[in-house]
DNA sequence: ATGTGC
């Protein structure tokens, strides 16, 4: 991206004045490294999403932001409903609430390291990875019906999971106003017998260490000690979010015209959020969400039991879950004034600072737990939400490493053995149904998660607590 | 991301 374009306000914020039918301006929180490595896609995707009706304050792009369907990925927008806001599926993205959740394990990984082979391999066993996988679970219509509205909770009535999870997962594990009837026969076939599984591509199990700690205050009240070992799971809900957003973003494009709406991009196809059709998507895209929820909790069930299998003694409890593939309604300030908005994060993570009432009583005072996954074979962080960073971007961070190359070509630079040796050198064990996937997937072929947690943090969006590094890592 | 796709 060329700088040049950009106003400066700090060294990590940098500003788009608003032309050309923007309503708002853009705001890209990275350093300058980091913004001539973003293609210009980034810089033309933050301007068209400015240029939406009812968008508020400003579009945002997070320091991981890249090319993404219509909406850049590390992109945050918020939409006031009743100035003719708009929803848009290519603004959630095709994984819906795709996320990230961190578990404590009451083990050290010096522990993890005396078994760490026949641990992977139980893990690997115990967790169905890799496209189109399908797990132990078949649901029928109802029971389908039942997941979509109720989400960890659902998983946890019926024995995945402890009660005790629940209080640390976002929205208490079940987003409400989820409309079952909103989604596809279709998506929910395709559902039917992927509860449980981890999917492909980025998604991701690691058995980490906790390397580093930064701001110990935190990563106290966040249980999080030097040497011990956690266990971080990466994924979304699966063939049904894929065939929400498919079907919802046909849907939209075909109606815009419909709604008086001259889209600056085909591809940032919306509908006005008080519109028959933004409705339907919304319920939709909650159920998705609830699967999603429902699909990391039943992955931390199987989790739990390939644990007792190796290392009986762990205690897996639930850090926290948060998505980064969302649209959702929240409080916030805007002109000084209290509104509820509709804020589409796409590959960015909520970071809800301290104080605020939707965070469960034991983080209440700290602030979130901002949970950023690194690529394989590279670090991870955990991240709070600060009060500052809540004024910024609606209380928004980074999610990831982001992509620096196409799948593609880095299957043409990497072989997949080649790299699972490699890492294996360094005491990181891959365990993966696929090479090609493993090549896809090489640290190279993303950017330096380190310099975009840094980025984050000396923005103000959310504060650096603590580095996790890979010890076990079952691939998708 | 995805029953990976012209």
């Amino acid at each position: 991206m060329d700088i040049s374009r950009l106003e400066k306000i700090s060294d990590f914020e940098w500003r788009i004045a608003p032309r050309q039918g923007m309503q708002v301006p853009g705001i890209l929180y990275a350093d300058e490294a980091l913004i001539r490595g973003m293609d210009d896609k980034v810089y033309e995707q933050i301007c068209n999403v400015a240029k939406l009706p009812g968008i508020v304050t400003a579009s945002y792009a997070m320091p991981d932001a890249h090319w993404g369907y219509g909406f850049p990925i590390g992109g945050v927008a918020a939409f006031d409903a009743d100035r003719g806001g708009v929803v848009s599926a290519g603004g959630v993205g095709f994984d819906i609430s795709c996320g990230v959740r961190t578990l404590h394990t009451g083990l050290s990984a010096e522990t993890i390291r005396g078994c760490a082979s026949t641990l992977a391999d139980a893990l690997y066993q115990a967790i169905p990875a890799g496209v189109g996988s399908t797990g132990a679970l078949r649901l029928g219509s109802a029971e389908m019906d039942a997941m979509l509205l109720g989400g960890a909770q659902w998983a946890v009535d019926r024995g995945y999971g402890e009660a005790e999870d629940l209080a640390h997962i976002e929205e208490a594990g079940r987003i409400p106003g989820a409309q079952p009837d909103c989604v596809s026969r279709q998506a929910k076939e395709r559902q039917r017998d992927e509860v449980g599984t981890l999917g492909s591509g980025n998604h991701y199990l690691e058995v980490q260490e906790v390397a580093e700690i930064y701001y110990p205050e935190a990563a106290e009240r966040f249980g999080l000690r030097q040497g011990a070992a956690v266990v971080t799971i990466h994924c979304g809900s699966r063939g049904l979010g894929h065939q929400i957003g498919t079907e919802f973003l046909k849907e939209m494009v075909a109606g815009a015209a419909g709604f008086g709406l001259t889209l600056p991009d085909r591809e940032l196809a919306c509908a006005p959020i008080h519109s028959p059709l933004g409705q339907r998507y919304l319920g939709a895209m909650r159920a998705a969400m609830n699967c999603a929820l429902a699909n990391r909790q039943v992955l931390t069930h199987l989790t739990r039991q390939a644990f007792a299998g190796v290392l009986p003694e762990a205690r897996l409890t639930l850090l926290y879950d948060v998505s980064h593939n969302t649209c959702k309604v929240e409080e916030h300030t805007v002109g000084g004034q209290k509104k509820r908005l509709y804020v589409h994060r796409k590959g960015a993570t909520r970071a809800f600072g301290p104080g605020h009432p939707e965070l469960p009583e034991a983080f209440r005072a700290i602030g979130q737990p901002v949970l950023i996954g690194g690529s394989m074979g590279t670090s991870s962080y955990i991240l709070v939400g600060t009060e500052r960073g809540a004024a910024a971007a609606f209380a928004s961070a980074c999610h990831g490493a982001g992509r620096a190359m196409s799948r593609h070509q880095a299957t043409r630079q990497w072989h997949g053995r080649e790299l699972i040796d490699q890492l294996a050198r360094q005491g990181i064990l891959v365990r993966s149904p696929s090479l090609r996937g493993i090549a896809e997937e090489a640290p190279g072929a993303y950017k330096d998660v380190s310099a975009v947690v840094d980025a984050a943090d000396r923005a103000g969006l959310a504060r650096k607590v603590a580095r996790l590094a890979p010890l076990i890592c079952i691939k998708g």
